[in-house]
DNA sequence: ATAAATGCTAAGATAAAAATTAGTAAGGCC
DNA sequence: GGCCTTACTAATTTTTATCTTAGCATTTAT
């Protein structure tokens, strides 16, 4: 995508928090945009890049790679390149990747019992 | 802060996911800049505006007046406003709160597995 | 009189994330 | 020859998140 500025306030703050705690780094990979889709779309089986692409409805290519590299670098994900044309290749979870599906099936749990209660309520002031 | 724009993509892509699965709104709360930071400062006793400020050293006052008013919002944290002169407020987490201190303490043994090992590797190509 | 204290808020600037558009390779099929 | 297929990539535009600067209220201390 695009470069990172590192001289900016921004990236220094970032820096400080991915240093002062690893998770801040995770939440940073976690929560971009269709990247839990994408792992949880693998695990059901959705293997090939078409089949996700299908299934996340609005997913652009260029982001679904994105996606797809982030997941393989951060060893989630094992990509294999079968080397056919057209091309056919072929997403698998990792132990690592498992493990994660899980912690983020507890965290869905959680989230069931906070959003939408008071999320979008007005509060006063 | 600023407004979104609601006849986006990106909104409407924001929207998909967070339908398709609440962990999504979750995700893309607890990984704002700071909020999880916000969450734990307060957890280890750091109960006051400035006390949590002065601990996080970077942060700016608008960015922790946000993610207070958040935290508050989903009912992970209590504001009491002792209405003195100077001004008196405290904060404390709910049962929510702690419930999400505890995943996020999971997430965060996790990250300690996972990055920093392949994360900034170079993968060829 | 003025400075300090605390817990904020508004408006604007900058940076980053995500989306859009347009392309690539290389073989099979009509 | 021309169109289909799959799995991508590059460059640009749009949208959002974050940061910066400046300010508020009201009492106590100097």
């Amino acid at each position: 995508m695009t470069e990172r500025k590192t001289s900016s306030t921004n990236y220094r703050n970032q820096s400080f928090l991915e240093e002062k705690c690893s998770l801040n780094e995770l939440l940073d990979l976690v929560s971009k945009r269709w990247f839990s889709d994408v792992l949880f779309c693998i695990e059901e089986g959705n293997n090939r890049f078409k089949l996700i692409k299908d299934d996340l409805k609005y997913i652009s290519d260029t982001i679904l790679s994105d996606r797809l590299k982030l997941l393989e670098r951060y060893n989630l994900i094992i990509r294999t390149d079968f080397d056919e044309i057209p091309p056919k290749v072929e997403y698998s979870l990792t132990d690592k990747g498992e493990e994660l599906v899980e912690l983020l099936e507890k965290m869905c749990e959680f989230s069931d019992t906070i959003i939408n209660k008071a999320a979008h309520a007005v509060i006063p002031g």
